[in-house]
DNA sequence: CAGCTATGCGCC
DNA sequence: AAAGGGCGCATAGCTG
């Protein structure tokens, strides 16, 4: 896809911000107001590419016959490699119009190849561009040859083409995905940043002016002017693939002199067969029952009203306490009437007109739900009662009606595959990965096709599992291998108690789960889990034991006979740690890095360029001068910053050093983060380098495929799919079966999984004996 | 008006 | 003294 962006066109146009820029929003508009007529801004735009690109007309082409494009393509068969890129009219794939593409191949200049530009004054379409037909059989051609193609952001295109061209591509390399393996700590998204830093090596770039453009959709900008573009953006997209892959070739000696041999199995093996499968997973999308999407929406908007009228209902109780604060200060915040989606409102009323203290551990004015719930006030479960039904109604109900494709009834989400720096995918649009499932309500809009029923199988207990054999630790892995519930396994040995003892349910006299609970058992039990997912999280023993409601001291005992017990546990969280202070990143099962530059900071940084026994002088070019240290005063100062807890006591050290001239920049934070992370991130990214595996196990499945099987979600640690009712019985084994054996390369502790089948999303399960 | 941050909250 | 990993997205409210 076109990921150079011209900074004046649209979000719409802009799709590499749609998946890479999470803070762009989507403009409506087509055409955004700027004061100006479409064809002065299109007057703009050539005299811009005139003046600024002049001489690069004759660097790149523009192919308006079918006979040039043959040629090209023929080119490109020879030689087995090209560059591809779209420009489109939009960002959806399905609803949004090719408008042409560029191609770039070694030794020939890059084309761009116009499709659908339109004459902004006639609003008729430009004459001399080639047909979607003619664009169909030359891109067939680069598949039925094997063609190597390179792309940014591959599956973008990839949708495009297979809807508005009809073809079916796969990419050899895609850039954006490469460059997540390489640094996913990497501020820049976008091809033209990064080819300007990598490439070009931040050199001025000529095509770097755009600044100029206005805001218009890429079908209304002359060929003449637009070509140079797009085919730039192919051009660029080969010269980015030529850098990054280096790194990425496991026979290039800078992929072993850096570390990336592990890297790059991730990228061919995993990351670069999964594109596929989300362009399928994103074309098929899930079907929203609307009837039952306007009845929720009815129910719950007059639930919101309800919940609204309360919250005024308490105002008008107060309004003398609050009338009073109004007259004190004339400049408040406050509406004619107190906004209760306000946070800053929310906080004026609960601490300056009730007069509540800040709860303890929390923001000091703030108004979270833990704050909420702490007070003892008649304002608070209103205010809650209302943000639970207001965001069901936002996020979920009546933002659902928007994303709708008309054409088909369904929501076809994006999903980023690496989304997230642990190597987890994202979802937007909606965000298929937070719909609500305590409120089994919402769920249920999303339902299968017709005489199509749902299917979702989640891991059970993937992160311990992945935990398990990342510490190698036999005692745990057995437990697994026995069949046996790890977290009552911990319990058992952390309050020595028996094994069924602390089981969630009694056992009956065979041996197997009742549906009675053990009351007693369970807590054991929950203590186990949340003092272990503590672990696996990272999460401070003071804030474990407040979730357990017990104290630090008594929650410290149990994680330290759990450490006892299983000193791998223990192990695995220093190896960790170690390995991240080492070698500055940790890695997954499967060799996916996850880079913490910040856990090799200095604790503590000094400047003493400002100190006052600082002889420097900054105007002396003749001596050659060192840069000033004064280790007294930094050995002073490290061990009062050391002795110092406390926030408050570490800015006095540092404010007694300013006094000195002497800027302390304490790293404490930073570090602990890092330290945070480097456990989670092992475990989180390896759990989803196996979600990943099964994916493409499962996604490239012929039986499935012929029983008319379909990825439609992924959840973490679970997968929604979709298949005909009458094959959903095989379809079920199949589906369970080769997720559990998807990540048997580096996985030995036995995985199972629980599918379940529906009609709804988290609706009754369908018996499947019955068909 | 667009773009940004802060705050809050849904999920795994 | 305090200590929760990873996301997307809503509204409020500020800024240029």
């Amino acid at each position: 896809m076109d990921l150079f962006t011209i900074p004046g066109i649209p979000a719409t146009r802009q799709d590499d911000k749609n998946i890479l820029n999470k803070t762009v929003k989507k403009t409506k508009k087509v055409v955004a107001k700027v004061g100006k007529s479409l064809s002065e801004r299109i007057a703009n735009i050539k005299r811009s590419v005139e003046e600024n690109l002049g001489e690069y007309k004759d660097k790149y082409d523009c192919i308006r016959e079918e006979n040039d494009l043959v040629k090209y393509i023929d080119l490109c068969v020879e030689k087995g490699i090209c560059a591809i890129d779209t420009e489109t009219t939009g960002l959806n794939p399905m609803l949004d119009d090719i408008v042409g593409f560029s191609l770039y191949t070694l030794g020939l200049k890059a084309v761009y190849i116009p499709i659908n530009h339109i004459d902004y004054i006639t609003n008729a379409k430009v004459n001399n561009q080639l047909s979607k037909e003619i664009c169909k059989k030359q891109l067939q051609r680069l598949a039925n040859n094997n063609v190597k193609l390179i792309m940014f952001n591959a599956k973008f295109d990839i949708r495009v083409l297979r809807h508005q061209i009809g073809v079916y591509l796969t990419a050899y390399w895609d850039g954006y995905i490469a460059q997540k393996l390489l640094n996913e700590n990497e501020p820049e998204n976008g091809l033209k940043a990064l080819h300007k830093k990598y490439v070009l090596k931040n050199e001025k770039d000529a095509f770097a002016f755009s600044d100029l453009f206005e805001k218009i959709t890429f079908n209304l900008v002359p060929i003449n002017s637009g070509y140079i573009y797009a085919a730039r953006d192919a051009e660029v997209t080969y010269e980015l693939y030529t850098y990054q892959k280096q790194f990425l070739d496991p026979s290039n000696s800078k992929c072993i002199e850096k570390d990336l041999l592990e890297v790059s199995n991730v990228f061919w093996n995993i990351e670069m067969p999964l594109i596929n499968i989300v362009a399928d997973m994103e074309d098929s999308g899930i079907k929203v029952d609307l009837d039952y999407l306007n009845i929720l929406s009815e129910k719950y908007n007059k639930l919101l009203l309800e919940k609204e009228a309360e919250f005024y209902k308490l105002c008008d109780k107060y309004s003398n306490k609050i009338e009073d604060y109004r007259r004190k200060n004339p400049n408040n915040k406050l509406g004619s009437m107190i906004n209760i989606a306000s946070s800053t409102q929310i906080a004026i009323l609960l601490y300056d007109i009730l007069g509540e203290k800040p709860v303890p551990r929390q923001p000091s004015r703030g108004t979270g739900e833990e704050v909420l719930k702490a007070m003892n006030n008649e304002f608070c479960q209103a205010i809650l009662d209302y943000r639970e039904v207001a965001k069901l109604i936002t996020t979920y109900i009546d933002k659902m009606r928007n994303i709708i494709n008309p054409e088909d009834g369904k929501v076809h989400c994006v999903f980023n595959q690496y989304g997230a720096a642990t190597g987890r995918f994202s979802s937007q649009d909606p965000n298929m990965q937070n719909i609500p499932s305590h409120n089994k309500e919402i769920r249920k809009m999303f339902v299968a096709d017709d005489g199509y029923v749902l299917m979702s199988s989640d891991y059970s207990q993937q992160e311990p599992k992945v935990m398990t054999q990342m510490c190698g630790d036999e005692k745990m892995l057995n437990a697994y291998r026995n069949g046996r519930d790890l977290y009552s396994e911990i319990a058992s040995l952390a309050f020595n108690r028996t094994y069924e003892d602390c089981l969630e349910f009694y056992l009956d006299e065979n041996g197997n789960k009742t549906d009675k609970t053990n009351k007693e058992g369970k807590e054991y039990r929950t203590q186990a889990k949340s003092i272990l997912l503590g672990i696996l999280y990272g999460r401070g023993i003071a804030s474990v034991a407040e979730q357990l409601h017990t104290t630090k001291e008594k929650a410290q005992q149990i994680q330290d006979k759990i450490f006892k017990g299983f000193p791998a546990i223990q192990k695995f969280e220093e190896d960790s740690k170690n390995m991240a202070k080492e070698k500055g990143f940790v890695t997954t099962l499967w060799g996916r890095k996850r880079r913490l530059p910040n856990i090799q900071l200095p604790l503590y940084e000094f400047d003493f360029s400002n100190a006052k026994n600082n002889n420097f002088n900054p105007l002396d070019f003749e001596n050659e001068q060192e840069e000033f240290i004064d280790y007294e005063a930094m050995d002073k100062y490290t061990r009062m910053m050391n002795r110092s807890y406390g926030r408050v006591a570490k800015e006095q050290v540092k404010a007694k050093a300013r006094a000195e001239g002497i800027e302390i920049k304490d790293n404490g934070g930073y570090i602990a983060d890092a330290e945070r992370q480097c456990v989670n991130a092992r475990i989180q990214g390896s759990a989803a380098d196996m979600t990943k595996k099964a994916m493409i196990l499962v996604g490239n499945d012929k039986e499935l495929k012929e029983l008319g099987f379909k990825l439609l979600i992924p959840v973490h640690d679970e997968l929604i799919a979709q298949c005909p009712l009458e094959n959903a019985k095989r379809c079920k084994e199949r589906f369970a079966n080769l997720m559990s054996i998807a990540a048997k390369d580096r996985l030995q502790v036995p995985i199972s999984c629980d599918v379940e089948v529906t009609r709804a999303w988290y609706g009754d399960e369908i018996e499947l004996e019955e068909i």
